[in-house]
DNA sequence: AATGCGGGGTC
DNA sequence: GACCCAGCATT
């Protein structure tokens, strides 16, 4: 084994983070790796920090033990459960990859990574952590803490996404037979911790004495990245429509933002442009008691643009504005249990300005 | 190869 | 504010 291999598992040995779907003493000792649990973790984990994930993963866990009982759950309630973690794909492909799993492969993960790699959710980063974290298996797992180590240890200066192919081309290199998964997660935590994208500890870094720009002093300047576009701002109109202690909410398309997700009726705003003022769904003989328009703006920011939401609020006199086709998407949510309803944080900053002008006695 | 897709932490 | 993160699917 290289001595590259055997540092960074030294590293791991002594300094893994103790995470619940690791073996560890916290995450309870003893225990056999579960697939399902390496599984899970890594799709939330995608382009997800860990401590935004543990307390989603312990729900999930707690809830739905094993593909099987994920695979039975309906599409609502594990769509609520995802609410506010964002990349709401993940969780329509999770439940589709849950019932594969469950239906053609009895609910066992397969273990080849080529067969993984079929699995809804699944790309060659999933595919790769999967077959070694879960199954032992030597694959080259690179996500952009792996990306970032790398491109620092060799100098590599090529921009990203075109550096890819040459990283893994030293990944191939420098992954050990044995503790292929250990290796790749010691290379992870490092880039979580000592190797961060700003200010990297290299004084203090288990690998510095084979790592070429933490020598030379200007890690700092690694990966070199492609130049991104600048996010556009966008504006749109959300209505809180209320009768008899109950609001009015959509399901939002499959195919589109928050997919699949349930929301405040919209105007239309999206990526590309801002949203006309009126309402987006066909709402008929709405008679409304009073209507207001908050002060308060919703501010919030998405992957590829910014959007400034404004919250009106209608009462209305009757609650019989829904033809049959509406019935379809909207429905009448008791307030008091907005929480359950699982809207994308998005919303859930609307319904708060709503809560807290109530709360200050705003009528 | 480029784009769409959340949300929260960090600096 | 800007930048980033245990990426994937689609085009």
């Amino acid at each position: 084994m290289s001595v590259l291999a055997e540092l960074l598992l030294a590293y791991y040995d002594d300094n893994a983070r103790d995470l619940p779907w690791r073996i560890g003493p916290k995450s309870s000792p003893n225990k056999k790796i579960n697939p399902y649990h390496v599984w899970l973790s890594e799709i939330m984990l995608q382009q997800t920090t860990v401590n935004a994930v543990i307390p989603y993963f312990e729900e999930f866990t707690a809830r739905w033990p094993d593909f099987k009982a994920l695979a039975v759950a309906a599409d609502a309630k594990i769509m609520a459960a995802w609410a506010g973690l964002g990349y709401y794909a993940r969780a329509r492909n999770l439940i589709k990859c849950a019932r594969i799993v469950s239906h053609d492969y009895d609910g066992t993960l397969p273990q080849d990574e080529d067969e993984l790699r079929k699995l809804p959710g699944i790309g060659d980063y999933t595919a790769a952590a999967i077959a070694s974290f879960a199954f032992g298996k030597r694959a080259l797992v690179m996500d952009a803490n792996i990306e970032r180590v790398i491109t620092r240890l060799f100098e590599i200066s090529t921009p990203l996404p075109k550096a890819k192919i040459e990283i893994k081309a030293a990944l191939d290199d420098i992954v050990p037979q044995e503790r292929a998964g250990d290796f790749a997660q010691a290379m992870m935590d490092l880039g979580a911790s000592l190797c961060s994208v700003k200010n990297p500890k290299c004084d203090q870094c288990p690998i510095y004495s084979l790592c070429t720009t933490g020598q030379l002093g200007t890690a700092a300047f690694y990966p070199v990245k492609a130049i991104k576009k600048a996010k556009p701002m966008r504006s749109g109109m959300a209505w809180w429509i209320e009768y008899d202690d109950k609001v009015l909410l959509v399901k939002r398309d499959e195919k589109s933002m928050l997919g699949g997700m349930m929301a405040l009726p919209d105007d239309g705003w999206n990526a590309r442009r801002d949203g006309d003022g009126a309402l987006i769904i066909a709402l008929k003989d709405m008679q409304i008691r009073k209507i207001m328009q908050h002060d308060a703006l919703v501010q919030h920011s998405f992957t590829h643009f910014s959007l400034k939401l404004k919250l009106t609020s209608i009462e209305l006199i009757q609650d019989n504005i829904l033809d049959e086709q509406m019935k379809e998407k909207a429905i009448w949510w008791p307030i008091k249990d907005i929480d359950t309803a699982g809207l994308p944080t998005l919303f859930a900053k609307a319904v708060k300005i709503k809560t807290d002008e109530n709360e200050k006695g705003i009528k």
